[in-house]
DNA sequence: GATTTCATGTAAATGGTTACATGATTCG
DNA sequence: CGAATCATGTAACCATTTACATGAAATC
């Protein structure tokens, strides 16, 4: 269900088509949601059979066409009690955590490399969030720049304190994922001591 | 995929039939992977069609019969696999922090009272998962137990480590977001200082 | 002229949620 | 005897993934 409020947060900025949306769910929003152009295509579809969005047919080059979405009044109206509504949180479910409880069935080396890659995974994620974070303080960062436009300028200070906050909590995340999985390489030293592999070779 | 291998470990420490199963659900297991019994149940069969499980109608009362299930050799094997095997990882997709980007749309009572819910919900995980840790600390998780009793001596302190850093984790994270929640509290009072209301009543 | 990018989808499968349905057994 | 718990499912739906499919426009 948060596919179409990032659809309808997207198109707040200005009219888009479904390739644009795609390609903002590669980058910038990609780091927080991300969605395929399968399931992009035809929730903007159900949107617009809805009420939220409405679309228009554009020329491109001579025989081309696209089809350009902007979001209406029930459209704003939605994604506004959808930022005021409660959310409910999924029951737990986390597949490397889940794995970890079970790692004395493994591999010493296959456990490490997991955890490695763990470590990586949330490495990778770190340097993407913390360079938006960057962005958003040199006030390089496109997005959000054409959605301070949508704003008063005496509102321009809370838009870029959310957007920092967001990714402020995602790369603390990321940084507790590094660690935990620093300990558990630590754990597995301690545990196997006779091979350590790759951790304190030689 | 994940549920698969989350009753296979269940079922690795003994035979047990699918309400057993949907009960660890609801608690210990229930605190890393959630599910329904309405999945549980078809799933079970579906392994032991593929041959991982094997069950057994047992007589239960005089007129009930109920299905106990134990781990075959492919399923261990299987289970062994998946320890061993990379996950891959989804892209990201979290509501509460694409909600967040977007709270200057929020009346900011609202925004509120969802970080404060943030909080609670995550609070409220903390609690469960250290109260795991002190269960794996004093020797007195039944599931532990038991498991540790399909394991040499040897290996119990591993057994026992794994399941710790797993909690480990999972609390890490939990304070994490109660820290992260709170701090968008006290950006809410410095964005909005005419209504506190809550955070700094008289 | 070939490659990349722009553009828009459909189809099948997977994994999970919610609701419904039923009946036996045990416990107080 | 009534309530809680034990026991096992089905059905409909929703969100998401992966694979397939097509073709125009822009760029090199």
């Amino acid at each position: 269900m948060s596919l179409r409020y990032a659809l309808l947060a997207l198109l707040n900025v200005e009219p888009m088509t479904g390739y644009d949306l795609y390609k903002q769910f590669e980058s910038s929003v990609g780091y927080v949601w991300h969605a395929p152009d399968s399931q992009i295509y035809p929730e903007l579809r159900r949107m617009e059979r809805d009420g939220l969005l409405e679309g228009e047919e554009v020329a491109w080059g001579t025989k081309g066409r696209k089809r350009q979405y902007h979001v209406t009044d029930a459209g704003r109206e939605a994604f506004r009690t959808w930022v005021n509504t409660q959310l409910d949180y999924p029951r737990e479910r986390d597949p490397m955590h889940l794995k970890a409880a079970y790692l004395e069935w493994a591999d010493p080396d296959a456990a490490r490399s997991q955890l490695l890659a763990h470590a990586e995974h949330y490495g990778a994620r770190l340097l993407q969030w913390q360079q938006k974070i960057q962005e958003i303080d040199g006030g390089t960062s496109d997005m959000l720049n054409r959605r301070l436009a949508t704003f008063p300028s005496a509102d321009h200070s809370r838009v870029a304190a959310f957007k920092r906050f967001t990714y402020e909590g995602l790369t603390a995340r990321a940084e507790s994922e590094i660690a935990w999985a620093q300990r558990g390489l630590a754990l597995l030293d301690e545990l196997y001591p006779e091979d350590s592999s790759g951790t304190a070779a030689t």
